[in-house]
DNA sequence: ATCATATGTTGCAGACAACAACAAACCTCG
DNA sequence: CGAGGTTTGTTGTTGTCTGCAACATATGAT
């Protein structure tokens, strides 16, 4: 006898039990019993396994106040899976390792000068012990290369093969905006949303999409290069009339606190400058709503800000470019984990892979 | 005992060698211990189990040629099971009657009288031996209601309730964009492409998306409500400047090959139509590829005769609103199954249904 | 204190897939 | 035409897995 001959099951099931408890924090032994439709006797197999491999630990003898016997609480060891997780922008790296279970471990935040190889500063930043590495960004990813990032700068990079150059590991690369909804979705408070749309608002603006619970496969969506004004202004990107040169992102959104401040003082061009935008915005948004019928929009990056300043030319134009009942169903917030988003939902991301890997 | 312990495995497993069959068309018993990664004498287990219940035909003995004894060629009995699907249009109804491995068993077509209920049409065309029934329409399709058709002229009908009200049986409903993808992937010649975008001109305009051989969770894409206009023309669905409405779907598309032989024989109007149509389609087109990002385009339906007809202006239109990342990977195209697409596609999407309720 | 209830634990049985050895059926080459 | 090589199907064995049932354990209720 040499080889697993139905280990495959034991795996599967022993990812399930993990998985779960990722998800979903503490359980007792019962509620994983009933949440994975196994045996008891199995899920004792499985969680002594799991204790035994470090993985998992019980807290025994908790009192329910209900009667029978008192169910064995099991919880995640954190340390003993971690992910590294790094979100690349043009000025700066963020990165944090997260236990499984969800919990930062640690986080860190460099600056990046301007032509710094951001490579270079991300081996810096991660240790080789992470179960899985993943890099969000903010652009046009597939399968490990930047096919295009107009905030980054950068063509047909192939990200994910530099990455492994300056780390040594393996690397996924997804883009900020799809992580970003991962990450509000599982760990902020949009579970509900059965198509969660995450608009973010970098020196770009990408959208990302979650269809319950997963990231809508092959990337993001690139918002900022929808064309609102056919004919209009010359975009970076070689069209025009794109979002992005509309909305004049360079000269009003990177600072967008002195915008709104201005407009809020009675500056006409910054107010001029937040409605057009807003109409802009809102006319986007109309025709990515209706190519993907998502139920929850969220304003992320300094979209927030907007949003939060001047909803309503936004509503106006997306109402007047969305059908009733792809519009009823919608609810536009913000997000609640802020500018972490991201960083979380690429940890999300990578757990997800070793889960997958388990199998 | 009573019932199974770790029957799980193969059950997946049996469904797995189905499936494969049913997706690749006969094949040895050696090729599928290739494809499945299993043992030899697993397959032979799991073949000799489904042959005797009926579901597989072993022909034995077939010379390849090459050294070692012959594999049995093992191959699906397309009368095991069969998926029953429908296409419901605004004036007729077809029906096809689709075998395991993809045959064509019957087929039929009736026609609609205005005003006629689809559903208990629908009940005298199907019979009640089929393992799954999926019905295709034009719309906006959500888990088994629609919620909005304005070829049909539902809003919010339960059609899955109501098709099983008149035939008894459980019903699935697909929009007809989206299963016409699905048959063009699973069955015509679109197997290479990572992301299909099939348009479907009806008496509305509806996309459907397959994302590497799966429909995208959650219905089609309104391409027809696409604003290529903002406060253009008024459009049925309540708002402006639809690609429907400035494209007067309803005068000219219709009868797409009288205005196509019209505009060949010099007549001015229809032409002018052909170009601003092909313009507006591609203006949307731009917008549902910059928001989706599919290397291949089908145009199904009536776009069909206007995009072989005239496809320059969309092209144009297409090129001056997408992204060049994402225009240089896009293959523009129209489908090989013809209007069958949708019919093959509903009963794919059966199937589908059929292998995982196996497992 | 006793019973009911809910949960972990243990031993057992049925099932399953991998493995290895063997049998079968073909090809090639002398 | 027969021997050797090659590929594939078959069979018996083995280790592992999960469900089941009976038992043990720990609580609340009476």
């Amino acid at each position: 006898m040499a080889l697993p001959p139905a280990v495959e099951l034991r795996r599967r099931n022993r990812a399930a039990l993990l998985e779960q408890l990722h998800r979903h924090g503490p359980q007792t032994r019962a509620e994983l019993t009933e949440a994975l439709g196994l045996n008891r006797s199995t899920i004792g197999a499985l969680a002594t396994d799991l204790a035994d491999s470090g993985h998992l630990q019980e807290t025994t003898g908790q009192s329910t106040g209900s009667a029978g016997r008192p169910s064995t609480l099991v919880a995640c060891v954190p340390q003993s899976i971690t992910v590294s997780a790094v979100e690349i922008r043009a000025d700066r790296l963020r990165f944090a390792l997260v236990g499984l279970g969800g919990e930062v471990l640690e986080r860190s935040e460099t600056a990046l000068e301007e032509g710094a190889d951001a490579m270079t500063a991300v081996a810096g930043l991660t240790r080789g012990t992470a179960a899985a590495a993943v890099a969000a960004m903010p652009g046009l990813v597939d399968e490990g290369t930047v096919a295009h990032s107009t905030e980054l700068g950068w063509v047909d990079r192939r990200v994910a093969a530099d990455l492994e150059a300056a780390t040594g590991r393996e690397w996924k690369v997804v883009d900020t905006a799809t992580a970003a909804a991962v990450g509000e979705w599982a760990r902020g408070d949009a579970r509900e949303a059965r198509k969660l749309l995450y608009l973010h608002g970098g020196r770009g603006l990408t959208a990302g999409l979650v269809i319950e619970g997963r990231a809508q496969r092959g990337g993001s969506i690139q918002l900022g290069h929808i064309v609102v004004e056919p004919g209009g202004r010359e975009c970076e990107c070689g069209l025009r009339g794109c979002l992005e040169a509309e909305m004049e992102v360079r000269a009003y959104a990177e600072d967008i606190e002195r915008t709104t401040l201005a407009a809020g003082m009675g500056d006409g061009a910054a107010r001029d400058w937040l409605r057009r935008s807003g109409e802009d915005l809102g006319r986007a948004l109309g025709a990515v709503v209706t190519a993907t019928g998502p139920d929850e929009i969220l304003f992320g990056g300094w979209l927030r800000e907007l949003y939060l300043s001047t909803a309503a030319p936004v509503r106006s134009a997306l109402a007047e470019t969305t059908l009733p009942h792809l519009r009823s169903k919608l609810r536009l917030r913000t997000p609640v984990l802020g500018d972490e988003g991201a960083l979380i939902g690429a940890a999300e991301t990578g757990f997800e892979a070793v889960f997958d890997r388990m199998r």
